[in-house]
DNA sequence: TCAACGTTTCACGAGTAGTTGAAGGATGGA
DNA sequence: TCCATCCTTCAACTACTCGTGAAACGTTGA
């Protein structure tokens, strides 16, 4: 992942309204929640919201498609996986003292990970990912 | 990790020269950098980076120490770490797919943490460092 | 005590992000 | 075609962040 892409995702998630949000959308996966719900569940209006909602996916951290009337959100995994990445691999050179400190449930997932339990692509969002909206 | 504390960690790492002082600071551990060599390094001003370093420390990220007359400045590793767990832990739920993002090396060092080979040597200084920028 | 050095703080101006409310598309049903 | 609904975009304002240069501060050695 570049830096600037890296820069962006930060700061986007630098706002509480925004990882609010993203703390919503992970959970759902893919199934993801409509722009209208999310702004009745976080209590924000709804051009506050589609602002903070545009920084996200210019961040490549969410991902919409539009269904019928409604805008469906959902997180990008492998966009959030690739920023939290970074700060691991190419800021912290994978220090096992930084490493330490992601707890033992992140342990626990990665042995599941490593057992074949994880979700199906993983793969780049840039080459892959075409037209889903616009 | 309370979530303020998470927020303005994000902020503080979401700006190119922050995150630029984050990495020369982690392979030197414990150890650190006087705050006129880190501006020679990366070529900032002494009061640019005097407010840089102070938004990191604020942050939680790095610590300083007075050492006659110079002031150095290292990495807090488990400030650091803190904040990249929160966004795995409690942000991402440990979603696999997230976790699958973060990489081999990664999964070899959790591994390696995990078997309880954590965190004996902090400091590694020129050995494998790759700093591009020097 | 004083000058030199390393670092921090301050004041200022410029640029950017955040919030609000209103207006502007897109879609679906009558 | 018209209207209601859902969402986005726009304009205006405020607040914050960033960068620069100058002054202030703390420490050291003569």
């Amino acid at each position: 992942m570049e830096r600037s892409k890296v820069l962006s995702a930060l700061s986007a998630l630098a706002h509480v309204s925004r990882l609010d949000l993203v703390r919503l959308l992970v959970p759902r996966g893919d199934e993801g929640m409509a722009a209208g719900d999310i702004a009745r569940t976080l209590g924000l209006s709804a051009s506050r919201l589609s602002f903070h909602l545009s920084a996200l996916e210019q961040a490549g951290l969410i991902r919409s498609r539009r269904v019928s009337r409604n805008v469906i959100y959902s997180a990008d995994l492998s966009g959030i996986g690739g920023a939290i990445s970074y700060l691991l691999a190419d800021c912290c050179m994978d220090h096992p003292q930084v490493l330490a400190c992601c707890g033992a449930s992140a342990r626990h997932a990665l042995h599941r990970v490593a057992e074949g339990d994880a979700a199906p692509r993983i793969t780049d969002p840039e080459s892959g990912t075409p037209d889903r909206d616009r």
